[in-house]
DNA sequence: TCCTGTCACTGAATCCTGTCAGTGACACCA
DNA sequence: TGGTGTCACTGACAGGATTCAGTGACAGGA
């Protein structure tokens, strides 16, 4: 009884407003947006912005973001929606990295993490009126015009085939699979196989990095790629395996979609007593921690997200201000080859 | 040049508000309000309710989050912030069910990864007024305090010795450390080492869980568990394992903070010829998608992120609600033993 | 002395929505 | 015929911050 009473009433407490603040140092609310924005061409005494100052923080003054942002027109914040597909530390190290540039530039980004089995695709983005949008998925036609209209001045689509207009930013993942295919076969590797991931939502993700094994073998002169689906589970890897070495020409290179993959093939290798990477050699991708720490350790291409990072904040804060996006990647410094024991 | 005034007039580009909609049918602009809300003990007809749908779809209406947050007092959104610790797939899976539930309750979430080196500590919580904020690491009174006062109705700490107040909602890890320490001893291991996680951030999580197993050691009348702390790499892993096994009473079987640290530890004991489970048992925790790929697959405890999840939201919404918030979690259908080969 | 310009500040409009208090029109009952 | 009640809808205000267009006081120049 007591406590559910106590409960309401602290949520009954009233706002801190600017009238507030206005009242308790003795001016007018405007003068107060003036000191607490700094607004320039706006001349305010020492003494003034000083009594404004203590009184805000003597009563705990926060400004109503919601009044702001209704005013102004757009908000401070940048929307990331992200598929929930299983991520690893990946996404994780990426959006700190982001969080950290973006604040640099007076932005906050915030996450949404889109639910499992939900019937309609939500609309955060009405729910928060971001300034801007990131996506690592393709966004339609009229969902990107919605945005639009809902005030978001900068829809940024970081993956898709299909968004590649102009304001968007795809990262250049075909290169991954090049540096993957290029090291297997300067190691003299002549048939390749590409192990490929399961879950549909990775699908934009896995295609370029496939199309980019595809384009070295022939340029190489070699057979396309093997492709072969694969769990993540030792007997379905184990399966893949023997699908490749009973190929007529077998293979004995696999390039994975990424190191989860890669793990799977490791230990369907194991399953089947197939040693590696003395009978076959896999190449991973994204460097996770675990990567490090297999048996034997993992050949693999690292991203740089902090590189990555800067470049998307780049990006969306030149259209946020009405200018030109700058060009491309540098793919150089984004990618690099970690060369372990695996292949 | 002309690419640049398209961007500027597309950014120029008018609101559709209400007001628009409301011309377009013909109606007040309270009707429309009370349309598109479903206001109840408001009788609409259904020919004026369709015109108003119509005239909404037909300009591509959305509502200002803005001025809605503004004029309720708050807003449908909850926000979860984490701090830039290495996360696994584990986050991102709780962060996918959570969605879900508080999309059926009307909420949406959003996640704030904290940057990783920020001299202050962001307040993205005023930057978009959520209704709730969801932590998994202590908040300091003030700040609490100072979340409160800018209209947030309920801070619910996940995780957090010190935190321990009503409304908090703590998951108790230390019965992961038990379930581990139960499982090796039940085993027949007398002697327990601990291997806990090099990352500052990781403190919260990892303490509980090393008290789960400090109890049951002292329960079962063994010595208290010997710990080590293991960074993500082979080299120091094998160190500790050489550690453990130099102890007068050396021990036989590792309880690790999560998967990615059992993994680290398996890679350590293949550097040193140890055999695992025969010279040495290893269980991990959160059974992320790599740990069935280990070698030897990893003995593990799972945590159900679907029941997580639905603890937490009820949580959340009867605070929301005013109401006491349900009792504490129910143990049993949130941890399960997930028993392979290496333990 | 009068005019002009800067300083320091204020009043009011604006952004868009939710909601309360009405208001005609019409039906129903006595 | 007069009174009451529901229906269907409208007008106006509130919510908090930003910002434009002033305004009174004072200094400086002619």
């Amino acid at each position: 009884m007591r406590e559910v009473s106590e409960t309401v009433s602290a949520n009954t407490q009233k706002r801190v407003t600017s009238q507030d603040v206005a009242r308790e140092a003795g001016v007018a609310r405007s003068t107060v947006s003036y000191v607490l924005n700094r607004t320039p061409h706006q001349t305010i005494p020492d003494s003034t912005r000083k009594r404004v100052l203590q009184a805000a923080e003597r009563l705990g003054y926060t400004p109503s973001s919601a009044a702001r942002t209704l005013r102004r027109g757009r908000s401070d914040v940048v929307l990331c929606i992200l598929r929930a597909w299983p991520f690893g530390s990946a996404a994780g190290t990426l959006l700190a990295e982001l969080t950290a540039s973006f604040s640099e530039r007076g932005l906050s980004l915030v996450t949404h993490i889109e639910g499992a089995g939900m019937k309609t695709p939500d609309k955060v983005w009405q729910e928060i009126s971001p300034a801007a949008v990131l996506t690592y998925h393709p966004v339609p036609r009229d969902t990107e015009r919605a945005m639009r209209s809902a005030g978001v001045q900068s829809v940024v689509v970081l993956f898709s085939a299909e968004n590649e207009t102009a304001g968007n930013l795809i990262r250049p993942d075909g290169r991954i699979g090049r540096m993957q295919a290029e090291h297997v076969i300067a190691a003299g590797h002549q048939r390749i196989g590409y192990a490929y991931p399961e879950p549909p939502a990775l699908q934009d993700f896995a295609g370029p990095r496939l199309q980019g094994v595809k384009t070295v073998c022939s340029e190489a002169g070699l057979l396309p790629p093997d492709v072969c689906t694969v769990p993540l589970d030792a007997q379905s890897a184990s399966n893949a395996i023997k699908h490749w070495q009973s190929l007529p020409q077998p293979v004995t290179a696999v390039c994975a979609y990424n190191d989860e993959v890669a793990q799977a093939l490791i230990a369907g290798a194991r399953l089947s007593r197939v040693d590696i990477p003395g009978e076959l050699a896999i190449i991973g991708a994204d460097d996770i921690p675990t990567a490090a720490l297999a048996t034997p350790p993992l050949t693999t291409i690292r991203i740089d997200h902090i590189s990555e990072a800067r470049r998307i904040v780049d990006t969306v804060t030149a259209t946020l201000a009405g200018k030109e996006p700058p060009a491309s990647w540098d793919t150089a410094e984004l990618f690099t080859a970690v060369i372990r024991e695996s292949a």
